[in-house]
DNA sequence: AGGCAAACATACTACTGAGTATGCTGTCAA
DNA sequence: TTGACAGCATACTCAGTAGTATGTTTGCCT
């Protein structure tokens, strides 16, 4: 699963991350221990705890490897001349199949919005969140800036911006709360899932 | 917090709900301890063991509390010989103000829908559980059935119905992540939120 | 009055799971 | 050759937590 990396990285840490994704996705990044990752791997805890300092630091290198995922792929679709429309568009055709394929990143790192307040000890840890929260604003921006030229333009309708950026960003984010990835399904799916989903959310802002 | 009760439930068992669904929303539900509910009801283990048998059997009536309070207030507002559009829009419009008031129950059950698959045990958390699940395909059929009346006469766009159905209500249920009580915020911050939602949704079905 | 549950509090037990200390093995440079 | 370090495995420690067993109080019915 990991290929394109933004910042260099051991083939051996890059197979942690996608373990503890995978675990951290099945059981929950609280319920689900270091063991649990290590057997996943079929090795122990050592070889974890020799590339990571903690499991708080686990986690969030995983949350930011699902944000580095996006922030790579969607910004160069963005043309500053084209219409916000298409623009958009191709930001959401862009966003989408590139999350339903590192799926289990975003699973985890969604959970962290939904409350779960870390309970970051160490300062390595909050150096990280502050980061992840660093580049979740910077991806937002992204959205919330062809939003804004968009209503000024008027191809969309004028309403409340922030309302309109988290409804647009949680219904891009949808497939990840109940898509699984199935054996029989044709492979023009996520093509057109991706399809569907930008025609819903342009409509939605007209 | 708790008035409206579909069964009939003692003061103390629904002050204890009460309770741990804010502590299960800002710790989340792993992480959070029983004494951590205690502490919050500034008493001790024995009085919510005295009512619950486990964790998972408060987690669960949380959760099952939740699903309730939108299902006791939705299926009123339907009325068979409207318009879908307006049926829609009136159940968007009881919905949001419904979890909006009882927040924190929404912020746990929504932790369940983020995988976490759960490690049942007991019997009884298998059952409970499982009526969950009943509660939510039957609050998903409401949805289901008008947007497909709507689909038929034309109101609404032809497209995948279930993926149309869970992008509605996940757009329903965004502010479930993002929103928080204010004290400057005016008395109609709410009612407008849910009018612009409606907007959104409907126009996304178009 | 008095007894008898219900409704808690207190004081334990048993166990899980994060983190650590240390041992083992291959590899590569000098 | 050797030594030294990266890359793990093994075997612990220890704090926190679910659950239990047993007291203690409070209302309530007769």
């Amino acid at each position: 699963m990991a290929d394109t990396k933004l910042t260099a990285m051991s083939a051996s840490k890059a197979e942690i991350l996608d373990a503890a994704a995978e675990v951290f996705m099945r059981l929950g990044a609280d319920t689900a221990s270091i063991d649990d990752v290590a057997r996943q791997l079929g090795s122990t805890k050592g070889r974890i705890y020799h590339h990571f300092p903690s499991k708080g630091v686990l986690l969030a290198e995983v949350c930011l490897r699902a944000a580095d995922f996006v922030l790579q792929r969607v910004p160069p679709v963005i043309t500053p001349d084209a219409a916000p429309e298409e623009n958009l568009r191709q930001m959401i055709l862009t966003h989408i199949p590139e999350v339903l394929r590192t799926l289990p990143y975003h699973k985890v790192i969604i959970q962290s919005y939904v409350g779960v307040q870390q309970k970051s000890t160490t300062a390595l840890e909050r150096e990280l969140f502050a980061q992840i929260q660093l580049e979740r604003k910077a991806y937002e921006t992204l959205f919330r800036d062809v939003l804004q030229t968009g209503m000024q333009d008027g191809s969309f309708r004028a309403q409340n911006t922030s309302i309109a950026l988290q409804s647009l960003l949680l219904l891009i984010n949808a497939p990840v709360f109940w898509y699984h990835p199935r054996a029989d399904e044709p492979d023009s799916f996520i093509r057109d899932l991706s399809a569907q989903l930008a025609e819903m959310a342009l409509a939605s802002l007209r």
